[in-house]
DNA sequence: GCTCCCAATGTAATGTTATCACATGAGTTA
DNA sequence: TAACTCATGTGATAACATTACATTGGGAGC
């Protein structure tokens, strides 16, 4: 059960939270084409069930315990398979990754800039979306004539969580 | 000697580029009371030589060479004292670092906040600064009660010399 | 039926990046 | 001198990621 306080971001009900995240993807795949094989949605569940981000190597570890593959290539393909279609992301400056949390998967011709915000405290990864229209990172690459492919914005800091238990 | 036509990036003089970069650190650092030991400042101008970002292991590489060290912990060790004053910064997509380029690390009262724009072509790294005031990531991350201590903004893409070439 | 192809997986080995643990040496202070 | 701090030397190990090659299984076309 989840009982939580309501302060809590993870007073929602997760399981309904999780379902709904995989019916999604799982939508997104049928449309697409997509083999959604077990272990790419074994990997998006173990994700979806943490909220944070995981290592590939954790990751791994729980499908070892499963007998669902015991090598890195095998945790990684997972994940490149689910990055490339936007339903997991990459955690850079943890070398870590996050399912999506956002319902833009399910909206694929408006594609979202995700940002994050990493609480050091309970590693905690919060997904915000930022309006596609251009910001001072684009103002910036204008100016120098740079065209962006691809931004990374990720800030570390305390959630609004661990600021009031503090 | 630097030769290069007038759009290219590295049409400055690059000498006078890293001595001036060196002197505003050496000047920080007396201040400070900081130790630019020899392996500190090998690493820096190292860094200021490229101006794209280099590897631990290439800067370790390096200091081989040299007789300045061969472990790893060798670099890193030097690289954290850089960081840790804003002379170096870590490229987080990269995993590797670059010599600051802003003349901010002369100025520590009013800290810098960088971002990156990193060339796939070149890899060259392009540093600008962006105002410290309030922009979306911030915006989101207060609507979140969210406190960022620390902000990554790193865009990959095609630079001006790199897309003109092609 | 069949073969050919392709996407996914299994697995060993290796490569790359980063840290730990502990010893040593130089300079400063009590 | 002894105690302390800061920087360094060095071996080992941890953490993260990729390469290479073999194998499997399900269509597509014949
Ligand atoms: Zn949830
Ligand atoms: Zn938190
Ligand atoms: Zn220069
Ligand atoms: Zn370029």
């Amino acid at each position: 059960m989840h009982d939580a306080v309501a302060s809590d971001p993870m007073a929602h009900d997760h399981d309904a939270c999780i379902a709904a995240a995989i019916d999604r993807v799982e939508a997104r795949c049928r449309v697409a084409g997509l083999q959604l094989t077990p272990v790419r949605r074994r990997v998006l569940e173990i994700l979806l069930e943490e909220h944070r981000a995981l290592g590939a190597y954790g990751i791994l570890d729980r499908l070892r315990a499963e007998g669902l593959g015991s090598q890195p290539p095998v945790a990684y393909r997972a994940l490149d398979f689910l990055m490339k279609h936007g339903f997991v992301h990459r955690i850079e400056t943890l070398n870590a990754f996050v399912a999506c949390t956002t319902g833009a998967n399910a909206a694929p011709e408006d594609p979202h800039m995700p940002a994050f915000l990493i609480c050091r405290a309970c590693r905690r990864v919060i997904e915000t979306t930022v309006p596609t229209a251009r910001g001072r990172l684009e103002t910036a690459a204008e100016g120098a004539g740079f065209a962006i492919e691809h931004a990374v914005r990720e800030a570390e800091g305390v959630c609004a969580t661990c600021r009031r238990a503090s």
